[in-house]
Parts: C-alpha cells; sequence; structure tokens
DNA sequence: AGCACTCACGAAAACGTTTTCGTGTTAAAA
DNA sequence: TTTTAACACGAAAACGTTTTCGTGAGTGCT
C-alpha cells in the first residue's frame, strides 16, 4: 500500500527542484526538453496526479457544488441531480449532496458544514419547516460571504438570487382548462397548505382557469391536506379525507391533485366508490413521478422536467461562478422558468 | 461581500500571533485566560469557522465520502444514499456522489476525478457494463493506493474489499416457496441475462427453491430479458416477450420477477389475457420501489432493505476509514449480508 | 545576586501545489 | 576580452491550518 506521488517525491527521485517538476509537467518553456521529458515519463510510471485539495487551497476554489434538498428517495429529486451532476461533470465540477430532510436546522447545520471552503456555490430546494418558519438568514449569510446560491422549485421571492422555477401557474391552468374542455363541470382541488410556495401557485392557476371558463370555484370543492404528515405512511388518513370529499360533493366529475400520490389516492377512492376513470371522473395530477406512468389507468399528469431543471440551475451557477465580475459593475440575478408540459395518458377522455 | 475570516485577519486585528489565535480558539493551557477571552469573542463576532480545505491538506483526511452508483433516478440507489448520508453526516462525514450512469468509462473517470485527494474512501454499486467487461483494474488500483472501497449489492467475488450485499439467493427462495405453498405448480421466472451477479443468485434461488419442494424446474418457464435495453423506454419488447411467455405456457400460475418492472408488466399482461390475480395467477417481484405498493392489485414484494445497505456501507467504511491499522496486522474485510423480507400484498393469495 | 521554573506567547515547519522572481552558466555580440 | 542576452533552473511565498519547539519575562528560592 504506497501513498499517492507528490511532486516533491519526484523531485527527490529525479534531483531536481520541486519548481521544476511541477513546470515539466506543465510544458513550461522554462524547462529543457530534456528535463521534460525525464520527469514526464517518470510521473507517467507513477501515474501521478496533482493532489485535488491542495488545488483547491491554493486556487481558492473547490470545483465543487452543493446541492441541498429536503429528500433523495423522490423521483423529482433525484431527476434534479441527475440534472445537476450530468452539467457538472462535463464542465468539470464534483457534486456533494446534503439532505436537509424537510428540517429546518438541517438544512442550516448541511450549509455550515459545506459552506467553509468545501464547495464553490450552492444549488437548493427549500426544506418545509424552513419555508414555515420564514427563516431565510442562513441563506443571506451564505450569500454575503460571496458564495452564490441558485434555488429551485420551492423558491422565495425575499431572497435575492438566481432561481431555477417550474411555471406552476401556467401548469395547473393547462390541466384544468383541460378538464373543463373534456366535459367538467365540478372539479375538485385537492393541494396543500398555503405555506409550500409552489401549492399556493398550483392553487391559484386552478383558480384562475375556472374563472377564464366563466365557472365560480367552489370551496367546498377545494381539499387542502396537511402534509406535515409524512403521507406515504398515513395513506389512510390522505384516503378518507378524500372519500369524505367525494361523498359530499356527489357531482364531482374532475379532479386535479397537487401531487402524484394525491391524484393516486383519489383514482384509489372513485374506484372505491364505483366510479369509473375518465368517464364518470378525471383525473390530473401534478408531478414529475414514476407512479403515474404505471398506474391503472395510467395518469395524466403535469410534466414538470424535473432533469431540465438541474441542469438549467447548475449551469446558471457555473456561470456566475466563472464570471469574474467587475467590481463596480452591479450583480445581476436571473429567474429561469421551466414551461410544463401535459402528459395525456387514459385518466382523461 | 467580504471573504471569509481566516486566522490570519483575526492575528493581525488583535496584535498577536497566528499560533497565539489558534491555540485560544481551541481552548489551549499554554494561553491566557484574558487573551483567550479576546480572541473568542473576536472570532464570534466575525463568526469565524476554519477553512475545511486547508484542514484536510493538513490532516491528510477529507472527512469527505465517494458513493459511486449507475443510476440515481432509481429508487433502490436513492434509498442507499439516504442511508449513507445519514450515517456519514451523524459521524462528521460529507457525501460525494458519482454517477456512472451504467457505463465503464464513466466510472472509472468519476472515480479518478475523487480519488486524487478529494475523499477518503469509495462506496459504490458496480455499472453493468463494468460487469460485462469485468476489468477491474481501477477499483486494484485505487485499493493500492490505500484508499478504501466498500462495494454494495452488485459486488464481483475477484476484488478483496468491504461488501454489503443482500441474501439474494434466500430472498427469491422465500419468494418462491411462497408460491408453492399457495398452490402454485407452474412457476414462471423472469430474469435478467446472468452477467449481472444479482439476476444469476436470484435464478439460482428459484431453482433451489423448486428442487425443495420436488419440482422440477422447466426452461421454457424461464424468461430471460435482454436488459442492456433501457426497459423503460422499451416497455412494449418487454411485455410483447412476456405475453408469448404466457401464451406459450397457459398453465402459468405463478411469476416470479427479479425487479420490479418485470412483474408489474407480468401482472398488466395478465390482466389482458383476462387472468385474475391473484386467483389464477400469483405474483412476487423483488425490489425495493415504489410502484409495488400502489399497483392495483398492490405487489407482493421481496424488500432489500435498501436504506440499511446504505448504512451498513457507511458505517464499514467510516470504521476502517477511523481503526488506525497496526503496519504487521493483516488488513481483513467484512461482507454483510442483508436480510430480506418477503411482504405480502395482493398479488398472492 | 544568582539560579531554576513557570507562564504566555511567537517562529517555523508541514500538508501539496503554482508562480514570481532571482541567479548562475553559457553563448553571442561588441 | 568584456558586455549582454538567452537559457534552465531553484528559492521562496502563498493558500489556511495545527503543532512542536524555542524564548523572554517574571517569580520564588537560596
Amino acid at each position: 500500500m504506497k501513498r499517492k506521488i507528490t511532486l516533491k517525491q519526484i523531485a527527490r527521485e529525479l534531483d531536481v527542484s520541486i519548481s521544476t517538476v511541477s513546470k515539466a509537467l506543465r510544458n513550461s518553456v522554462e524547462i529543457s526538453d530534456d528535463t521534460k521529458q525525464k520527469v514526464q515519463a517518470f510521473a507517467k510510471l507513477y501515474n501521478y496526479r496533482p493532489n485535488n485539495i491542495a488545488l483547491s487551497l491554493k486556487n481558492r476554489k473547490t470545483n465543487t457544488i452543493g446541492i441541498i434538498i429536503p429528500e433523495i428517495v423522490h423521483h423529482f429529486f433525484s431527476k434534479v441531480i441527475r440534472g445537476v451532476e450530468l452539467v457538472a461533470n462535463t464542465r468539470g465540477y464534483n457534486v456533494i449532496v446534503g439532505l436537509s430532510n424537510e428540517s429546518f436546522s438541517k438544512e442550516v447545520i448541511n450549509m455550515e458544514m459545506l459552506a467553509n471552503g468545501s464547495i464553490d456555490g450552492f444549488i437548493l430546494s427549500i426544506s418545509k419547516e424552513t419555508m414555515q418558519q420564514q427563516d431565510y438568514h442562513h441563506f443571506n449569510e451564505t450569500m454575503n460571504q460571496g458564495m452564490p446560491i441558485v434555488m429551485f422549485d420551492r423558491v422565495v421571492s425575499d431572497i435575492n438570487c438566481d432561481k431555477v422555477i417550474v411555471d406552476d401557474l401556467d401548469g395547473s391552468k393547462k390541466a384544468v382548462s383541460k378538464l373543463v374542455e373534456n366535459g367538467c363541470k365540478s372539479i375538485a382541488l385537492i393541494t396543500t397548505k398555503d405555506y409550500v410556495s409552489v401549492g399556493k401557485l398550483r392553487t391559484q392557476g386552478y383558480m384562475d382557469a375556472l374563472n377564464d371558463h366563466k365557472l365560480t370555484p367552489k370551496s367546498e370543492l377545494i381539499l387542502k391536506i396537511d402534509d406535515s404528515l409524512d403521507y406515504e405512511v398515513h395513506l389512510d388518513a390522505l384516503e378518507n379525507e378524500i372519500e369524505q370529499l367525494f361523498k359530499a360533493n356527489k357531482n364531482i366529475d374532475g379532479v386535479f391533485a397537487v401531487n402524484e400520490l394525491y391524484a393516486l389516492s383519489a383514482m384509489k377512492v372513485a374506484r372505491k366508490l364505483g366510479l369509473d376513470i375518465p368517464n364518470d371522473i378525471q383525473v390530473i395530477g401534478f408531478t414529475d413521478g414514476v407512479l403515474s406512468k404505471h398506474a391503472t389507468p395510467s395518469l395524466t399528469t403535469v410534466s414538470q422536467h424535473a432533469q431540465k431543471m438541474g441542469e438549467q440551475a447548475a449551469n446558471l451557477l457555473i456561470d456566475k461562478l466563472e464570471k469574474e465580475l467587475n467590481e463596480d459593475e452591479e450583480e445581476e440575478f436571473n429567474t429561469i422558468v421551466i414551461n410544463t408540459e401535459l402528459i395525456e395518458r387514459e385518466s382523461t377522455k
């Protein structure tokens, strides 16, 4: 078990100075061809590779970006990571992952752990708890230290930074409009509490679409789920609430759900109540998940293009990292809006 | 936008030496209480945090572990990452993620990128292409440089390192035995080509279970899918093959599939052919996926405990990293076997 | 006064690079 | 022969830490 070889060791073996070795390897004109050959051959033989940590320290640049997400066992987030990885790698960066697990304190700790030199910038999506508490000091502090942040999906307008978001409003308008055009008269909305920004926007889109079609939104058709419960575990509770909704409003003929699980649960309850999909009731979900495609009937969804979001976020961040900004010139922040796409499957006519 | 503060700056401001600042912050007895207080107050005020990169260089230890997986948009792998992250974080490590995308060259490049000082050790699952080519030089070279590796799930016996594996053999035996006990006489196997080690083992488990119950395996009931196709895309081709199998063997009353998608496809085809699940035909899949739970009917599966695998792998690696091994004492490698669990749902009686 | 000790601190090396600047040698020009 | 210039290389600083060792001032003792 031999350690990795260093410049110093090569220098000692070849009886030259460290500087000479370094220059020879970088093909400097200062070094004679003879010496270059000798050094390069030796380095190749011993498979020399410069130590990344030393380089990072010297250059004050790690070529690593940190990504903080609330949860990794989630189709949407893992697709985003894939997108980030893809462009990061092709642009010569590594990716270091931190999970907040939807917790404020874990988000803070994780960011502090990485902000002390380990990475050059952040890509992140805010945890639910942070959104509730509306405590964003860690983002501001990070940025004050000159470390750029790109937020995606769950963003907050109070923070001035680059952002990549889904056009949630337009996406849900498209979905609800589709339901209306397909003949639905009484469309239910299954959404989350308002503090999650995306939930709010999707609710707004539902409203807008109804208004556009001269339909009046009815509050009894809107079900707001308290998603502080882990719904993977409390599936029963979720289905119960939906069942109550359906029973109280027998005329429901369309459902728009702000995520995959709500939509699937709605379909399950509908079947249980003897309703046929899509003839008695049509369902659309907002999601980038894997369940929709394989459900029976398969679910019509609003696709978020998660991987593309990751790619765009990474490009935004790396662009900023590599642009040496003139001191006097004002820094500017971009917001990229990713368009949604309605993927029609069997749950709609 | 002010840079992060360093020891040197604190030293200059307080008109003491760098060493004094460093010692004061670490509460050294060498420093007077007066000076300690002064320094610590100043450091707190300016929110001083030691630079990780400098520490890594000095200590020759990064407190970061690299994880290389073939694919991240995959329930199994993302659960493993979650497990790794969990114990890594509580033990003071960061996690840096590399994706091989099932490609040999990307696996090699990614490992080389990280092996030059960025991390202390690897946790990885081998890509399909690497398994096919059976070229493992990059693993050996990494280990020769003193960087430990822990392999999980897809391992190879030629390499001497720590491993965490699922008891694939026992898992599939349990599944197939269950089918037999539930009255199945003619059980089909849907598996992959043999080069993926886990596929091979699961096939073996199927054989063993049949033999244990005095049933003779019939080759016409075994369908080997060429999974070099991306089956998410070529779903039709997959379903076609399964349909041929069913049509050619009308007596099939049980199916064991080595992954979730094969199992779901089998159910879909069965329904299409007018077969009732689980009365006409029972299905079990080997998986840790999310589809099984939400399928209709929900799928009975062999659970792999992916998160636990990640946790164990991380513990194994960190244990090795933190155990200063005596030079003379032989290094030893462990293999942890994770037991599977049969989760019974609606697709079996 | 001379000596030994403790106390509180600083200098310097080390981790592995890159880069600036200086310098000795040799060959060409005056 | 002397001056100049090119050439080939080395010394040293810098990135931000930690730690070993050295040292000057002060104190107590004889």
